[in-house]
RNA sequence: UGGGGCGUAGCCAAGUGGUAAGGCAGCGGAUUUUGAUUCCGCGAUGCGGAGGUUCGAAUCCUCCCGCCCCAGCCA
């Protein structure tokens, strides 16, 4: 509850806007949150699924969710409905509000004809390489088409017959009649709707033109009512025309658009070409490979969508771009799991451990807290015996000064179970150690010894008589570089090793029903969760993210 | 060189004329049966720069510098 609050949204000036909005007396608030299903969505449409979800409910209004699908060549049915999951799984609830612009191809061709009727609209045939030629560059103002000033009854013919299906793809346009010498780009002449000869998902072959974003956007708003139409900044240039459209259109309502600037991740890239192009590729196993940063992949890896949501909120909303510090999300994910993750134990890279004073073939359960943070998680049972596994990491031969783990002559606790010495090291003929001869101190059962005596370290680890094997997989940045495509291509700055397989784990019985997706803590790794590729044979894990690991550090920096 | 934006600590980000919030990261220290968590402490005489207005400027004015977006029949 406190992790909901304390990542509450705050002040910024689009609820400011709201706020005078509503002072002013306009009554009530509508938001969408617009995809184009032509891709999974990422956690930077969190963001404005967070903002437009929101803004709507803390204000009393509404929140629709509609789908841009303006372009058939591009969008499938496989990302409207992965869309819908993965706005549910956030947390937002769109209610009966789910539309899509394809709903309104009736409506904004109707209008796109009285844009016609009024002159301000106009079918050119300019080629596409013609039309660019002549909209000029950024210094240079455009040159009118030859057949801007065609005649209302000459372009109503037209366009019925682009409607009709007359013309191949291509062959002309509908365009806005504007200015081709303004100095914004977006209102010399835009593209309002284009040929298209292709099946839409939801349409079918009804439609051979289409029309552009620019031409549906702020009328499918008008339609729905909506009155704050909230998007990112490179359509700050788009609301002239937004505006142009509204004014020259009957529609019934006059939406407003206001942008914020959109999130960015460090060692991320969050643009649908590039992660399109990164499952395309092969580079990772799909959309929901854990190392993606999609909703599905943050799910998959076992990230709470409360965890994303708290983060949003930390990252704030403004209008100048930034990168904001993985390391930021990183916390969010700790700070929750913290608090909710069951504890387990669990040794990812097993080393041997025999406490040749404990009785062969003996055994015993001993008592083990499922989570410090939360005492109504209660305790359970963990077996013990003669044979346990530890952690490579956790024995060193000839240990630093600073390294307080488990070194020949040392005695260190086992959590939750006994005091451990270690008598004597195991070699195989190449050197490398196998196994460590320890002996136990009866009177420490617990952890605590009896005479008061203390020990540094308390090491994780497994029963090997009843630890089952597992596959874990450990997720580093999928790129190596804080801004990948910095230096030009971002394939190049691939994190090679951002997968790390372990395939000789050892893990608490326990752990042999793990459910995917639901958040458990490895005692002195990090969070874990089974993935979806875990069955009863082969049990598998994802790191979700590790503990914060000041060892680490001390080690890195010495 | 046209149009539109943005510049507050390493990273986000409040602040809207009254003397620089908060978070993340980092660094100390305390506690600790997770080298985790938790707790305590530390950072901008300064708000891209230079002038100006004012008793007083991150906030107003002028000029300059830097960064981002726009030349799809993508969204």
């Amino acid at each position: 509850m406190t992790h909901e609050t304390a990542g509450a949204p705050g002040r910024d000036f689009i609820r400011d806007i709201i706020e005078s909005d509503m002072a002013a007396g306009k009554s009530q608030v509508v938001t969408r949150f617009p995809p184009e299903p032509n891709g999974y969505l990422h956690i930077g449409h969190a963001k404005a699924i967070q903002i437009n979800f929101g803004v709507a409910r803390q204000y009393g209004g509404r929140c629709h969710l509609r789908f841009d699908d303006t372009n058939p060549t591009k969008e499938e049915q496989e990302y409207i409905d992965a869309i819908k999951r993965d706005v549910h799984w956030l947390g937002f609830d769109w209610g009966p509000h789910l539309y899509y612009a394809s709903d309104y191809f009736e409506q904004l061709y109707e209008w796109a004809e009285h844009l016609i009727r009024t002159g301000k609209a106009y079918v050119d045939d300019l080629g596409a390489e013609e039309m660019r030629a002549m909209r000029g560059n950024l210094t240079e103002p455009g040159r009118d088409s030859p057949y801007r000033d065609r005649s209302v009854a000459e372009n109503l013919d037209l366009f019925r017959r682009m409607r009709a299906g007359e013309f191949p793809s291509g062959a002309r346009v509908l365009r806005a009649r504007i200015d081709m010498a303004s100095g914004n780009m977006n209102l010399r002449d835009p593209v309002l709707y284009r040929i298209l000869h292709a099946e839409h998902p939801r349409t079918g072959s009804k439609w051979y033109i289409y029309p552009t974003y620019d031409f549906a956007h702020g009328q499918s708003d008008a339609i729905e009512g909506v009155t704050h139409s909230l998007c990112s900044l490179e359509f700050e240039d788009h609301r002239p025309l937004y505006n142009w459209l509204i004014e020259h259109l009957p529609v019934p309502s006059r939406p407003r658009q206001y942008e914020f600037a959109r999130l960015n991740l460090s060692y991320t890239v969050l643009s649908k070409r590039f992660l399109t192009e990164l499952v395309r590729q092969g580079r990772v196993s799909g959309w929901d490979d854990p190392r993606m940063p999609t909703l599905a992949a943050l799910r998959r890896r076992g990230v709470p969508p409360a965890a994303i949501r708290d983060f949003v909120n930390r990252a704030g909303i403004a209008r100048a771009n930034s990168v904001v510090d993985i390391a930021m999300f990183e916390h969010s994910i700790r700070e929750l799991l913290n608090k909710t993750a069951p504890r387990r134990m669990a040794v990812l890279r097993p080393l041997k451990l025999v406490i040749e004073n404990y009785p062969a073939g003996a055994g015993e359960e001993l008592e083990a807290v499922n989570n410090p943070e939360d005492p109504a998680a209660g305790t359970r049972r963990i077996a013990f015996g003669r044979e346990l596994y530890v952690e490579q990491d956790d024995f060193m031969e000839d240990p630093p000064k600073n390294f307080y783990r488990l070194s020949p002559g040392r005695e260190v606790r086992l959590r939750y179970a006994y005091f451990v010495t270690c008598r004597d090291v195991v070699k195989n003929s190449a050197g490398e150690i196998t196994e460590l001869i320890c002996t136990y101190d009866p009177l420490t059962r617990g952890g605590n010894a009896s005479d008061g005596r203390k020990v540094r370290a308390t090491l994780h680890w497994v029963s090997a008589a009843h630890a089952p094997r597992a596959e874990i997989r450990l997720y580093n940045p999928l790129f190596a570089r804080p801004d990948p495509g910095a230096g030009g291509d971002f394939m190049a700055d691939l994190n090679p090793h951002s997968l790390e397989r372990l395939t000789g784990a050892r893990v608490e019985a326990a752990l042999a029903t793990a459910i995917p997706e639901e958040p458990i803590q490895f005692e002195r790794q990090g969070y874990f969760c089974a993935d979806v590729d875990s069955a009863p044979d082969h049990l598998v894990f994802n790191r979700t993210v590790g503990l914060r690991d000041s060892w680490a550090k001390v080690q890195g920096a010495g």
